[in-house]
DNA sequence: ATAAAACTACTACAGTGTAACAATACATGC
DNA sequence: GCATGTATTGTTACACTGTAGTAGTTTTAT
């Protein structure tokens, strides 16, 4: 099978404070999202703003007008952000087998069955480019 | 007691793949470091020393010229750098009790137990400052 | 003694973290 | 209906991180 391929971006830390409120609430205005992410990290409401705005650009997020309220939804799902994440926890601080990862995380309770599921498809499916060709290529 | 606190810089991606293979097999050379990180990074040389000096710039690393060669030892342990990654996994990943992601790892086989018993000291020590005080407060 | 190889320092530029400031839209009392 | 406060959006900024090129210096091989 043809591997639909990791054509998301990649999250960063910020960006992951972000969608972790879209992901449990659903899609939300800057300021409901601010509101509950700025109590863990103390953002400034402009901060969380910037993230927000930039993440649509990099199609984390898309963001729509309704009714004069702009409202932002995720562009990608938890267990697809979760396996990035396992992916780079298991390959560069652990070194362990990713499976045994996720197994830990079912055991865990942290994630729905359902999720578990996607996020056993997805670590197994989208296999890292590793090995032979380099992809930290640059554009320079 | 006074918990000796967070002092420890935090680390970025790239600055434990690094650490990873101080951790592994002691104080190295650029070019030793560079040789085995390059394999899942892809990283230039150049990259690898530039990582490398910014990280003795801010006390992560340390440098010493030994008979001519530089040679770099990390100052933090990797205990320390699994702290902080628990901890962001715990509190922004999952949502879930420190203690029992070190459980999971320990039962993983990832550390040796003298690792699992620092880990477990420095979650249960090393509080986040979370809360009250702002910890994003800037010098501009 | 030189040329090649390795190493170090310096510089650069896009991306991320974090935010202030300005312009605009919206509510609201008069 | 309008002036003024209040929240939202857009623009700009600046330090730090990811990633690396280039030029100068030191070591090594011949």
């Amino acid at each position: 099978m043809v591997k639909h391929k990791n054509t998301l971006p990649d999250i960063s830390k910020a960006e992951h404070d972000v969608l972790r409120f879209l992901w449990q609430d659903g899609q939300q205005s800057v300021r409901e999202v601010h509101d509950k992410v700025t109590k863990a990290t103390g953002w400034a409401y402009t901060t969380t703003k910037t993230v927000m705005d930039r993440m649509v650009a990099k199609g984390l997020l898309q963001r729509e007008n309704f009714h004069g309220v702009f409202i932002y939804k995720p562009m990608i799902s938890r267990p697809e952000g979760l396996a990035k994440m396992v992916r780079f926890f298991t390959e560069r601080v652990l070194e362990m087998d990713q499976l045994s990862v996720v197994a830990m995380l079912q055991g865990s309770g942290a994630l729905s069955p359902g999720e578990v599921d996607e996020l056993t498809r997805l670590v197994a499916d989208d296999e890292p480019p590793a090995g032979g060709g380099k992809k930290g290529a640059k554009r320079r």
